[in-house]
RNA sequence: GCAGAGGUCGCCUAGCUCGGUAUGGCGCCGGCCUUGAAAGCCGGUGAGCAUCGCUCACGGGGGUUCAAAUCCCUCCCUCUGCGCCA
């Protein structure tokens, strides 16, 4: 969320952000009259309060002088019908202000390209060449079949559409991406860390959209517990209501986990297989650093993921994401998409974020400064995200004989096999 | 899961029995002193609303009371022991 001095001093700067995105004032505006009302409300609770310790400590003065006490006690009663009924409704107001807070998108980056939906993001680099088959190549969904390296109808029986049991070759095909991800990046300083699979409402709120508690995260029963839908939340979570130590950031971390994703209201062709499923391992960058260096880690990360699916020989472009398809949280994000064959179409494997202080005001996450403490900036981007990644291999890397090569960084891992061959 | 001991300012700590302005140290910031530094001395060092100041803050929430760090209830977490377990 944005800082509430920023509502107070200058709303102007909001506006301008929300119109960019084409998005009503409202919710700022209804920040703003609730935060007023608090303040009117807390002043007139402290004047109350103060009134009270006053007479309070006037009893405590006569008791010890043996004078009598019972006209102040009777001036207490009639405070205290009111305390209670104001201290309820500046509650009131508080929640109601950062409810509304809470829902105010971060602030946009200059060079975020203005665009009214995905045809907006702008195209900004080429890695890797296009397959050109000599033969009609198949969809990686008819690869999992020929390879028997998935079995997604009796995942659907025992635990519903859209898992799967990933087989033989590709679930070692998975660790070896895993394995590959973790090497790269704790090589240039990363350190990896295997985060909690769940995290609570409170930590949870700090990190993501309040509407992805409805569409995206699984709840357990019974629990105050969601499964994470990426290690970038528990990562970032990690330090809420912490004060860092200024000579520890950047913070570079690399994250292990599996995540789970409701995916409600997805469908499309890219939907089969196991493109789009509620459970995949990834590998995540997880930075947290000073505000000034936020930009040039940005680009860490972007490169670091870049030099990733660049290692693997897979045909990629990086793309900006536009106004319109930032989403709430980042200030600026850069996408990866993986060449598929298959349809003919670039298709996100990786995203970039820089998410600036917005999580850290969430989180209560600081660090300390010459002049007190300041709010740091997150950003997270994908290393690898197996599932995708899987499906991209199979469709880039297939061979006429209906094989698909393994890429060459990931034969160590695979008992030095340099192709998947039909069952 | 059961039992015991704990949770106080960035860190450590006193206060809790017996309710009445939250103690001291370390670290940090500023000032004095000094050629400079250290030491020493003085002041400051959580949050909010306001600018004379006031209020809140002792793990979270609730209760009793004129008044709660202190008494009561409840939840969370840490440590120790026991139990269960890959």
């Amino acid at each position: 969320m944005l800082e509430i001095a920023t509502f107070r001093d200058s709303p102007e700067a909001i506006f301008a952000d929300l119109e960019r995105r084409g998005l009503g004032r409202e919710t700022v505006e209804q920040v703003i009259a609730t935060d007023e009302k608090w303040r009117a409300l807390i002043d007139e609770g402290n004047k109350l309060r103060s009134d009270r310790n006053r007479i309070s400590r006037g009893i405590a003065a006569a008791k010890k002088a043996g004078g009598d006490t019972k006209p102040l006690l009777e001036q207490m009663q009639a405070m205290k019908q009111r305390l209670p009924q104001l201290e309820q409704e500046t509650a009131a107001a508080l929640a109601e202000r950062d409810a509304a807070r809470m829902r105010v998108p971060n602030l946009l980056d200059e060079a975020v390209p203005q665009g009214d939906g995905p045809d907006g993001n702008v195209e900004l680099a080429r890695h890797g060449d296009r397959p050109e088959f000599g033969f009609k190549p198949q969809s990686h969904n008819e690869l999992l079949e020929t390879l028997a390296g998935a079995d997604l109808e009796r995942a659907a029986k025992v635990a519903g559409r859209r898992f799967y049991y990933l087989c033989g070759g590709l679930a070692r095909l998975e660790l070896a991406l895993v394995n590959y991800a973790v090497d790269l990046l704790t090589e240039r300083g990363y350190e990896a860390v295997v985060p909690p699979f769940v995290m609570n409402r409170e930590a949870y709120e700090g990190v993501v959209d309040l509407s992805d508690f409805e569409e995206v995260m699984y709840k357990i029963e019974d629990h105050d517990l969601y499964l994470i839908a990426t290690s970038e939340h528990p990562l970032t979570a990690r330090f809420r209501d912490e004060i860092l130590e200024p000579g520890a950031l950047p913070l570079r971390y690399c994250g292990l986990s599996t995540n789970f994703r409701r995916e409600v209201g997805a469908h499309g062709l890219s939907d089969r297989g196991i493109w789009r499923v509620h459970q995949f391992a990834k590998v995540e960058q997880v930075v947290i650093c000073k505000p000034d260096d936020s930009a040039a880690m940005h680009q860490e990360l972007l490169q670091n993921a870049v030099d990733l699916l660049q290692g693997l020989g897979l045909p990629f472009r990086v793309v900006e994401m536009c106004t319109a398809d930032i989403g709430t949280i980042a200030a600026r994000k850069f996408d990866l998409e993986a060449w598929m064959p298959s349809v003919g179409e670039w298709k996100e494997v990786v995203s970039a974020s820089n998410c600036t202080a917005y999580q850290a005001l969430r989180l209560n996450m600081r660090y300390r400064t010459p002049d007190g403490t300041a709010w740091p900036h997150t950003l997270n981007a994908t290393g690898i995200a197996t599932t995708r990644t899987l499906a991209a291999i199979l469709e880039n890397c297939q061979q006429p004989d209906g094989s698909v090569a393994i890429p060459r960084p990931l034969r160590k891992w695979m008992g030095g096999l340099k192709a998947l061959a039909p069952a």
